[in-house]
DNA sequence: AATTATTTGTCCGTATGTATG
DNA sequence: CCATACATACGGACAAATAAT
């Protein structure tokens, strides 16, 4: 993110997203953009190209380039998501993440009992078995829960579920440090795991439903564990 | 789709998404692209930051541009996903956009039982009302069928859900005309009810499960449903 | 139904920035 | 530190599409 249209894509792709620039409206045209924004017309329409790859915009000759409505945006581009997040008028939007990480990781759960290889297993034991040790070092927690769900997560044999929650998880963790002061969050999941002891429990029984390879128990069991975040959450956020 | 960087886009994307463009390898620079192609840079260069913002190139200064790992790819976008599942090399991957709907789609059930305005409701239960009346209309089934699940998904109140599962849905609609002869597939979901009646008393019970407010039998019964569908495809793509 | 005005789309000559060797 | 090779950036010109008259 250094070049002059990245830059041209994050001023304006912020103002669609916030509503500056509202579903339906009419963008400068390209002339006034290079102007305003002291560009090259060139810069100005690789912009415009970023954005509505983005599903942000749409050019037609001689109607200009006019902002699209939230249902064409691209929601699962890190760039959108973050602009979302760090939107005010959005903050609910946490919730509708955190409610499709519910739908996706109990079934990336499921699929890794029933696919993970040896070398897998090997992987997801070795995060257990940290997990056990570090129930006093929040930093080495965090650290091998992170280790843990990615395990999991790549034991699923399933690129776009892996991509998908990957992707997820990253704006959890930007969600979280707009949401707390930068010294509060040590890791991914350690904010939440307010009682270590009964997380360790949690994370147990979702590690033997997954080398005993029972599909169903692995699933309900982390979905279990995403409803106590969730939770959580929630009452963060209605205070 | 129309315009000559789109159309670059379109063709570059394929070569990537196919493997021509291998990992890592690194584009024909703009000048040979653009000569090659016959366009100017300008049209290059826009292809170029859209292929970018796809996650499927990154451009270096000196260095060139590079095709990305598939990690990187923006699988969510309609057109990567096209053009994944028009590749003959990827057709497992079919299985893997079901199995991330398995996640979704019991979940937008349960927000759906949750959350439902009496408005949602209305439309829930017209579209099973005119699944009923169609058992042996098989057009008109698939209309209402997809009006069924379209009610619902929108009574989920979740906008990322809801865009992101219909853009799934797209890509399954496109997957089926790929696999099935166009004139086999009537319409969306048809082609994998080969038992009507049995299908509507599945639907029957999601539909319950939704007015009665019931968010978990919501979910398993949905659930159930894309099961079927799912052992459906199996034994079709097994032969 | 034809014309015009406006805006995006396209082309290209030129110049600058940046990392590599 | 210089030369090289590539992306990046600039801007003037013209083409094409289409909304407005």
């Amino acid at each position: 993110m250094k070049n002059r249209s990245d830059q041209l894509v994050e001023e304006l792709g912020r103002k669609i997203i916030t509503g500056e620039y509202a579903n339906g409206k009419i963008l400068p045209k390209v002339e006034e953009l290079s102007e305003h924004y002291e560009v090259s017309r060139t810069v100005v329409r690789e912009a415009l190209k970023g954005l509505s790859t983005m599903g942000l915009v749409r050019s037609n000759q001689r109607a200009g380039t006019t902002v699209l409505p939230r249902s064409n945006w691209q929601w699962w581009n890190l760039d959108v998501l973050t602009w979302v997040l760090e939107d005010e008028d959005n903050r609910d939007f946490l919730l509708h993440l955190t409610e499709v990480r519910m739908g996706l990781e109990p079934m990336a759960a499921e699929l890794a009992a029933k696919r993970a290889t040896e070398e897998d297993l090997i992987k997801i034991k070795d995060a257990f078995y940290r997990l056990q040790q570090s129930i006093d070092d929040e930093k080495a927690w965090a650290i091998a829960d992170y280790d843990f769900h990615e395990a999991i997560l790549n034991a699923s044999q399933n690129d776009l579920m892996i991509n998908t929650i990957k992707t997820l998880r990253k704006a959890l963790v930007i969600s979280r440090e707009i949401t707390f002061s930068a010294a509060k969050n040590s890791g991914p999941e350690s904010s939440y795991e307010s009682s270590t002891i009964e997380a360790l429990e949690r994370h147990r029984l979702i590690y033997e439903a997954i080398i005993t390879r029972d599909e169903n128990l692995a699933g309900i069991k982390m979905r279990e564990l995403i409803q106590r975040i969730r939770r959580i959450l929630e009452k963060i956020y209605d205070n």
